[in-house]
DNA sequence: TGACATAACAGACAAATGTCTGTTATTCTC
DNA sequence: GAGAATAACAGACATTTGTCTGTTATGTCA
């Protein structure tokens, strides 16, 4: 490669391995040697070093592919979780089993195996900014607390609505007024707390 | 290593390998064998085989830390982007360079190179259901299509409206009776759009 | 010009890592 | 119990990859 100003392909190289790390696979020495046609390992080398010298990347002597961007160390670590379609809702927990996508989300405090996603139908939390359409991030719990939004099974269907106890009677609300309060066990009808709603996400695209 | 049932350890070496992907440094094969505490390196190559067998891992044939999910070949990618915190405006697009955090997307179709995350700030967007404290995901590009929702620098402010063309006169509108429309350029305020908004996310954590 | 810094190169060695051949142990089924 | 299938082990070899020592070229600046 020929004589490049100084901290010009220095640049390309951070920018390059970057790309690398984020996309889920660190170069080596080598690949970063192909990826500048350089004729030396040292030359990829010697860039590589000094990015770890002034901060820019870090890495573990020694091994393969290792290294990192140093603000990585506060990422989160990050799951697939289980895609539910327009499944019935009385299948859902089943069709838990063998969901046909998945989402990748990070969370620290959970397992992938507590958390599965839907698709909100219907317009009825429009007032707390979920939409139809919207995916909702769902932690698998038996009960929650009272303001919390939760998905829950009432008879064959499975719903979104915010959890309200009220003297002891539990409520699902709405956030739109064109819609009534579910208050369930009234008829008589199976109702469950599948889950608490953690994350909205919205694709716009 | 003692005995164990049939598909017992093999489940367990899926799981941490996933996690491993998952967190950005796949491991080697020494790495699950110590991980495992087996005493030969070809019982942690064995039960990597058969994933891969079985179509559970995919891997690049002699190459250090190359297991890969096949799911996240299918989403084709995954990208940590930059999540710029409440940063000036002025600084946003060099501040692009030196991020705070990163955020985990899945998105086919875009770059990491070309997204970034901002946390939403204020209530004009409430009817499109963006809520203060939602991150949106922007793709960055300097227009728009009348009715997107985009992230425009209007003067020093950085900010999340829909973008319409009027008569050939562009309007930043806000989704919220109690705010007025922004008609960028008519008091000579330094105008540009930023990018689109591609995703919505909310933490209920 | 000459000292200095950076860039790039050359060739090697050492460590990490992937791969291979063959063996023993455990469980299940008939 | 014999055979099959899976799990685990042992010991090596080959390749990839990281690391090292030393050299040459290009540009900067006093």
């Amino acid at each position: 490669m020929a004589y490049t100003p100084p901290g010009e392909t220095r640049k390309k190289v951070y920018e390059f391995v970057r790309e690398r790390i984020l996309s889920g696979s660190p170069p080596t020495v080598r690949e970063v040697q192909r990826a500048f046609g350089f004729r030396a390992v040292q030359s990829a080398r010697q860039h590589l070093e000094a990015l770890v010298a002034e901060g820019k990347l870090v890495k573990d002597s020694g091994k393969a592919r290792s290294h990192r961007l140093p603000e990585l160390g506060r990422v989160r670590s990050s799951h697939l979780i289980p895609m539910l379609g327009r499944v019935q809702a009385g299948e859902l927990t089943t069709a838990l089993q063998d969901p046909g996508d998945y989402l990748l989300v990070q969370k620290t405090r959970f397992d992938g195996r507590e958390l599965f996603a839907l698709t909100v139908q219907g317009e009825s939390m429009l007032g707390a900014g979920i939409l139809p359409g919207d995916t909702v991030i769902v932690r698998r719990q038996p009960a929650a607390r009272s303001g919390e939004i939760v998905v829950a099974l009432v008879g064959e269907e499975a719903t979104v609505k915010r959890y309200r106890e009220k003297k002891g009677r539990v409520e699902l609300h709405p956030e739109n007024d064109a819609f009534e309060p579910i208050v369930p066990r009234e008829d008589g009808e199976p109702f469950s707390i599948l889950g608490k709603v953690i994350e909205v996400r919205r694709n716009l695209e």
